[in-house]
DNA sequence: TAGCATAGAGAACTTATTGAGAACTTTCAA
DNA sequence: TTGAAAGTTCTCAATAAGTTCTCTATGCTA
């Protein structure tokens, strides 16, 4: 039972409510959420949700809805505490929001890489760490990518795209220069869509 | 039962999209994916490739094709393929782990701030990233501790203990300085034990 | 050269999806 | 207790998308 664009995009706005604020939403916070301004057609969305088996229903209850599968189920989120910096004790921050790891990096086609070297030290992006690379064919200017040079040599750069058809890879770190080359000589694997570092 | 050129063509189109947006695309896509600006000769592609059973039709339903084989389990973990940098092309690196996302960062009392300023940028740490903390009362010399000061401003910062007893607070930054406290004025919240940030 | 498979355009039709809103019942908090 | 707010069940309409055709063109090959 697959869903239609709207009822995902309702499915996608309940799961986003639930880690922000613990419960349902009503059917009116949905409406608003989509930008639709019948309650009905939000109900028939969330009928066909429950029909496919993402969440289940409590007939009649305001906010009578629960998540169903791994959303409800093993926990592989963190609570997300607050901005750190300035201000005021951590614990005294509300709104406590969920992050779930396993959603932030997940998507289709990715793969993971471990950096090695300091070419990009001033993206933040250092030696050891993990970059998460969605496999794409393009990028667009000022993507970090990782490229693959006369296939041979895969690096990660930023991609700089230039009027004459040439493309440049430039590197985070001041100690290293920017290099042009033919298109043809570079072939993009994938752009960075994240990065992860684990210290203990 | 082989596919055309076109046919073959138009899967490679749907198998993209799939792994680009998570569900399939509308004939219309197709089409323009390929250049063609009939919906009825697109549809006859995709009869075909039915036919061949590389995909599943829904008929009359929008986006009515589901693909066949690997492409449905829906996984936690991404496949590790390698390290970045130097020397191949990642295609060629062999021993494929899987690193597994829920993993990677969980444990028991942890949570997640999002870092504001610029404090910890020498350290890879920017404005904007996620950082991950184990909560806990004590700290090893040189870790990356959230603390809060005279129990009003939580901070992120290295911490080094003194002979003195005294506590010094230092950025990972140049532009910034140590600063050193009374140990009774510094009380340790967590350590960083891992960060992340997404791009786009 | 005739026959056939592949390719593409597009018309005509059917159906799905989306959204609005009316009318009704039920829930819940003051 | 009660009434506003919320859920439920309809119908109507507009539009977008899928389906089924026919027609044409272009190679390939028997």
């Amino acid at each position: 039972m697959d869903l239609s664009r709207r009822e995902r995009d309702a499915y996608q706005f309940i799961r986003d409510f639930f880690a922000r604020h613990g419960h349902a939403p009503l059917l009116s916070e949905i409406a608003l959420g989509l930008g639709i301004h019948s309650k009905g057609t939000v109900h028939r969305y969330v009928r066909a949700i429950a029909r496919a088996g993402l969440i289940e229903l409590v007939p009649g209850r305001h906010r009578g809805m629960r998540l169903r599968g791994e959303a409800s189920g093993r926990k592989t989120s963190l609570p997300l505490l607050g901005r750190i910096a300035a201000g005021q004790p951590i614990a005294a921050i509300p709104d406590q929001e969920e992050i779930d790891l396993s959603e932030f990096f997940m998507g289709p086609n990715r793969f993971v890489l471990k950096v090695q070297g300091d070419s990009m030290i001033d993206a933040g992006i250092l030696d050891g760490d993990m970059v998460i690379v969605a496999q794409r064919p393009r990028a667009d200017d000022g993507d970090i990518v990782v490229a693959l040079l006369d296939n041979e040599e895969a690096t990660l750069k930023y991609i700089h795209y230039n009027r004459d058809g040439s493309i440049t890879l430039r590197p985070a770190n001041a100690a290293l220069r920017p290099i042009t080359y033919a298109a043809s000589r570079v072939c993009i694997q994938g752009i960075v869509v994240g990065q992860m570092r684990s210290y203990r």
